[in-house]
DNA sequence: TTGAAAGCGCTAACAA
DNA sequence: TTGTTAGCGCTTTCAA
């Protein structure tokens, strides 16, 4: 493990001084051009690279990012994650990626090792509308993702609109039984989606029943109650894995779908492309939410003391093969 | 954004040297029982957090590991990375992901970047058995998963031995006439597994079909030639995802499985569990295999200059409800 | 345009 | 046990 090259050695096999060889090597300060490259070819030469570290400490700043999200095998956030790395790299950004397990306290932890670390700014994708770690987060850019939390500027997709969306397709399709199995509650953006869809299908049909059930494919027992007992057409699931349960035991009592009841999700995970049929679902705008969340906090990074804002974006129903018209 | 607390400034109001808060905060030198006590008090108080940068120049360690992969949406990756995240946090080590979007170009650069920041050590799943970076990391101690690289220690799962449990449990339901589909053969641990499962249907039954497919739920056109003209009672494909493609195209060819036809996959990824049927699969040691790479990059880092190593982790079946007796 | 030198926040050898 | 002090590698002000 040969030592590293520092830039002093660069600049002594340069015949320069410290100073010259920095400005060689950032592009910075005033140089003549052909200095600049003779540094530059002994920089290479020497095969010099960079401390970033050293750099920090003088600059403060140490080009990373904290990305802090509840679970990277849940299928909504490998796909964030790959877009924040992506749009993280484009602007010469690594990034931290940690696994909250959606726990508070890791939560807490995560945040409090990555202020330590010197991070420029944190996407923050929280565990519940929640701010656990004010303190940790307090003098650092940090746009959050998902979710609301005071003070905070955010990046959403519009949920409420989804949900509308979904239940308008059942509508459409001439549906007017319609059951609702939402995700846990206690989240702002699950409430958000199916609120909205609840008050759409009481305005224009009958809500046959609304019930919960955790972000996982097997279902509760009020659920799979719910789904045997009512006499529901279509059902609206707030998310795609509640979805592709529903599917299951739907399949599983007989039920053909979408011949005899259709399945509506939410998120558009990758799975939803692959269950027989297909899943009809609400796409997010995970790549949009995920640049979007990138470019506002290098923003704070760099300085313009934007104003607090909300980040809507839109999302989009995916027609696919769980959704037709109505039986009779 | 207030100014972060340094450590000279805790020094100061806690009335002591510049070195002794050192000591108190790192728990190093010998120290009073009480100073250091107050001394934690009063950096507690005061809100002090350690700069990692300065650190790092000066030990030269900044307690930070690149986990370096092709494709972060590819189902098998996020559980490795959220596994290997977690078992660094256990040891104090914060992890830079990189998504090499599997080219090349970017895989290098990867590289290049995470050792210019400095990390303590690579854990890098390479995009193929090639290092393209051989010099970016000579001086890193690195860690190799699911490839072989000259000169590196890797982590591997058996993956022979499970394309030989595959098939053997193929066999055992009576199945003789049996097709394989391939993933890409460039890779090495897609090569050992077909081969040796390979080896083994000709040993003990007959071979109908060996071709190949992307990683790809997609088929090619030789793929489904092969399942439609050759009359095998079951297949083995050496990925789920082209195991889940077989399933789907078998079923709209109207085969029921596994009344008709088995299948078998490899990796058990997440949807091998919600496919209907349920996919009967190699189960990859994956949690293993990430902190056997944790463990022993972090061996590396720690100095005991371990031989070069390869750890061959054991797979293992995992019977679900795509596979049954060869029909009559 | 170039260089000398101060100092970022911290650790660790050495002295007291 | 505690303090003094010399740097780690780098950027950047200031002077030449």
């Amino acid at each position: 493990m040969a030592r590293r090259i520092t830039l002093k050695e660069v600049a002594k096999t340069a015949g320069v001084s410290l100073a010259s060889a920095s400005y060689a090597v950032n592009r910075t300060g005033s140089l003549g051009e052909e200095l600049r490259q003779h540094i530059l070819r002994v920089a290479e030469e020497l095969g010099y690279r960079q401390n970033m570290s050293a750099r920090a400490t003088r600059t403060g700043r140490t080009g990373t990012i904290g990305l802090v999200l509840p679970d990277l095998t849940n299928p909504f956030f490998p796909h964030l994650a790959q877009s924040v790395v992506q749009r993280a790299r484009a602007h010469g950004y690594s990034v931290f990626v940690t696994d909250t397990e959606g726990v508070e306290d890791l939560e807490r932890e995560a945040l409090r090792v990555l202020a330590e670390r010197g991070v420029d700014g944190l996407v923050w994708f929280p565990i519940r509308d929640v701010n656990t770690a004010e303190a940790e987060t307090s003098d650092i850019p940090t746009i959050v993702v998902d979710r609301t939390l005071p003070r905070l500027e955010s990046v959403q997709a519009d949920y409420a609109n989804g949900g509308r969306a979904a239940i308008r397709h059942l509508l459409d399709l001439g549906h007017r039984r319609i059951g609702i199995v939402c995700g846990p509650t206690d989240i702002a953006s699950m409430r958000d989606r199916c609120d909205a869809a609840a008050a759409l299908v009481r305005a224009e049909g009958e809500l046959v029943f609304m019930v919960e059930n955790s972000f996982s494919i097997d279902l509760d027992g009020s659920v799979t109650r719910a789904l045997d007992q009512n006499g529901a057409t279509a059902v609206f699931a707030g998310a795609d894995i509640i979805a592709l349960g529903i599917m299951r035991h739907l399949q599983a009592q007989g039920s053909v779908i979408p011949g005899d009841i259709s399945v509506v999700g939410f998120d558009d995970i990758p799975w939803a492309q692959m269950s027989t049929p297909t899943l009809t679902t609400i796409e997010m705008p995970i790549e949009d939410m995920a640049s979007e969340a990138v470019e506002a906090v290098i923003r704070r990074i760099e300085g313009s003391a934007d104003l607090r804002r909300r980040v809507i974006l839109d999302t989009a129903l995916v027609v696919r093969g769980s959704t037709g018209p109505v039986p009779h």
